[in-house]
Order: C-alpha cells, then sequence, then structure tokens
DNA sequence: GGGTAATGTAACAATTTTATAACAAACCTG
DNA sequence: CAGGTTTGTTATAAAATTGTTACATTACCC
C-alpha cells in the first residue's frame, strides 16, 4: 500500500519535529509548514491529511481550512490541534470524523491513533471502484476478486497479494526471494518453492488467464498479456 | 432548499469555531455567540436552531433557554452541549424543552449527525422512507428493523449499524478493523473478534438471508446476494 | 537426444482463521 | 436496584488457507 501524506501546519517548530518523528515511525510520509502561509504555497492536493495547529501566528488554523475548503474545494481531511486547556478527559472520549480536534497537551501517541484512524476512514470511504482492468480481466482491489467472463474467482489473501504485485508490475520478473519476501513480510521464514505451489494454485483459478502468469527459467515469475 | 440557519453559543472559541466550519461544511448558515449575555442581543426567530453550551460564564445555557422559552414564548430547537454528563442535568435540559443533548466530549460528526436529525425532525421534512430491498429483504433505515416474510426482525443498534454498512456497501469486504471502527466511533477498544460474534448474531437473526452476509478468510465480512 | 536443473502439481500436513456457544459485564428502564 | 436486554469475552470446534513434500514434467545446455 501507498504511504499516506501528512502536511503538518504548527508555529512550533519543536512540535512539529516531534509529531513528524513519531509519524514517519508508523510508515506515514510527513512534510511541514511553519505558518499558514508558508502552507498555502504547497501543492496540498499532495497531501491525504492535513494537521493544523488553530492558534498560529497571523492566518489562523480556521481561515486556512476555510479556504483550503473554499477557495480550492478540497475534501482532504483536516485535524485541528488547539491549545485550549481541558479540564475533563476531552482527549480520550474525542473521537474521529472527516474533521477531528485535538486539544494540547495532547499524547503524541494520541495523534498517531487519531491519524491512524482518519486516514483509516477516509480512504477506506472514499476509495470508490478499484478495478484494474487488462484484456477482459477485472481485478478488483475492495472485492478480492477476479471477475472473468463475468464470473467471480475468489482468491485467497496470498494468491491476491502475489497476483496484485505480478500485475502492477506488468512484465517485471520477480524472483521468489521478491516475490516471498513481499507476501510475508513478517511472518517467520517458510521454503522458496512455496511460491510455485502459490502461482500454481492462481493459475488454476484463472482457467484461461493463467497463462498470463509466466515464469522464466532461473529468474522467477512474472505477470504479461503477450 | 433554504440552508438552516444555526446559532451557536458557548465561550470556547475554539470550539465554536470548529463547530461552526463543520457545520458549514455541511451546508448549514452559522453564527456564533460566546456568551448568553451576547446571545439574547441577537434576534433569535432568525435562527432554526440552537446550539446551546450549559455551562458558560454568568448565565448558564439553561437559564439562557429559560427566557427564550418563557419570555420570547419561542419554540426554537435546541442541542445543549454539556461537560458533565449528570442526571441532573439532562432531567433540567429536557423539561425547558430541550430537543437534544449531547456530552462532551463529543466528536464533530456526531454533532453533525444530530443536528441533521433535529433539524429533520422539527422542520418535517423527513428524508422520506428509507427502505432498501434486497432480494426480497427489506432493510428499514428508520425503523431500524428488517421485513423478511412479512415479519419484522428487530436488530439491536450495533447489529443494526453492521448491517446497514455491509448492506450499503454491497460486495466491498471490510476488515474487522473497519467495521469496529465504524461501529465503535465514540466508544472505547475492544476485542476484534467481537465482529464475529456480532455477525453471527446478525446471521442468526436473518434466517435464511442470512447466509448473504458472507465472510472471506483474512479479509473480513461483506453482504452478497450472489 | 540425454542428462541435469528448474518448474509444475497433487496430496497431505500444519497452521491460521472463522463460527458459535456459554458466560460475564455493561446498560437501560421502570 | 431488580430484571431484562444488549454487548463483549473467552474457549473450543470446524473450516479454510497455506506450507511441505514427493514425484512428474518441462526447459536448458552440450
Amino acid at each position: 500500500m501507498k504511504k499516506a501524506k501528512i502536511l503538518i501546519v504548527d508555529d512550533e517548530e519543536d512540535l512539529c519535529e516531534i509529531l513528524k518523528f513519531n509519524l514517519e515511525g508508523e510508515g506515514f510520509e510527513v512534510d511541514e509548514a511553519y505558518s499558514a502561509e508558508d502552507a498555502i504555497t504547497k501543492r496540498l492536493d499532495k497531501y491525504d491529511l492535513l494537521l493544523l495547529d488553530v492558534m498560529m501566528g497571523k492566518m489562523s488554523g480556521f481561515k486556512l481550512a476555510e479556504k483550503i475548503r473554499k477557495e480550492r474545494g478540497s475534501t482532504i481531511p483536516i485535524i485541528f490541534l488547539t491549545a485550549k486547556d481541558t479540564k475533563n478527559d476531552t482527549l480520550t472520549g474525542f473521537s474521529i470524523g472527516a474533521d477531528d480536534y485535538i486539544s494540547k497537551p495532547f499524547s503524541i501517541k494520541e495523534v498517531v491513533a487519531r491519524v491512524n484512524a482518519v486516514l483509516n476512514r477516509t480512504t477506506g470511504k472514499y476509495a470508490g471502484e478499484q478495478i484494474i482492468n487488462v484484456e477482459g480481466l477485472e481485478f478488483d482491489l475492495n472485492k478480492k476478486k477476479l471477475i472473468i467472463d463475468n464470473k467471480s474467482i475468489y482468491l485467497t489473501r496470498k494468491e491476491f497479494e502475489i497476483l496484485q504485485l505480478l500485475i502492477e508490475n506488468q512484465g517485471r520478473i520477480f524472483s521468489r526471494e521478491e516475490i516471498l519476501n513481499y507476501v510475508c513480510k513478517y511472518e517467520t521464514v517458510v521454503t522458496i518453492r512455496t511460491v510455485d505451489v502459490n502461482i500454481a494454485r492462481i493459475r488454476k483459478k484463472m482457467g484461461k488467464y493463467g497463462k498470463f502468469v509466466r515464469s522464466r527459467t532461473g529468474y522467477g515469475y512474472y505477470f504479461d498479456i503477450q
């Protein structure tokens, strides 16, 4: 999956850095802007989420948010950071929405959790149909299945991941090591020939299209429709 | 359709701004007042809804509401925002004629949802009958029930929300995390397996239609009539 | 073509995931 | 606060996936 990109807009540079450090640790790509004016100069449509300080120098976070929404018509999710002191446990109970706010002082953990939650929700919701189409072969990323001749072919997770890797990089050859590494990242070590078996299963399920999943002796596997 | 006008009365200016920002995003026209005294000076009959903080400086939200209702004889709907969930406050609020009551901390989404609900109810423009019909299975969004073979099947809130998510996105697979995230928005963290149990309960209640709620090992759950 | 290495695949085993029942905790509601 | 309802937890059985192995088949090189 592609890394989500986050833009932090806050004039407290230290805080920015801490957030950046932690969010990067979570696998996000993070940019910073130290003022609203600075943020405006950036191409905001590059980002998947905005972390916006409410209290900043000249232009407040709200103004900036308004500008982004109204002038640019963007629907990018925004989480506000606000300095308002909180007597009660606002932090724990406050939950996610398309937009959300987190009061300072907040725990880094919490911010990360919220960011994850918002991104999960919005990317889940607004990601409409995701279908890769090749030669009358539909590869549906949301429904995790193939559609061939109007028939649904259900792939298991490993099968799906392997095929996705090959299809998204049509023509490129992946060694068994690469495939195993991609599919079993954090898992225990398995025999290299397992890949063969999985490929065989994929081919079988794909029927007449199975031959598009090709092997090159000594190299590995690739997908090609020629 | 005319835009509904909303007045927010709350001394926490940040919160006001966030609410305003989000409600405007929903297509409402929004004004703010940072104190009850401030609110009184406004022509309240201009508004279709009041969002009223209970705890404010000198005059409480309740006092203000009482004033509005008794002295001005207004029937404008009021939603109270309150910091503490005390039964006493609740009662007071409702006896004054509160239309709804949201305790802080709340999520922005929740407020927006309640505002929509109250405005729908009071202005009488219902979204009309909301019934999803699939294969002789009626799913009544307003009455929160299923109708199968002319029999009403009552689903609990969680059950209903899960089923609604699945039915409204027919075919799309939702991971347990997504489902939990969707259903337990404002709540504490629960075990991921809870989803399984809820799915089982839904299937059981749906009888012969239960099989339409499907699982895909390694992915999650989805609804499909095929 | 014959020998060797690489790949394909079937059958089975190990592992992981899901279904469900039974119980416990939370939650209403009068 | 008693009793019913909803929701969450846990344990175990059942199902599905994934891995291993052994042998068949194919590709490669001389």
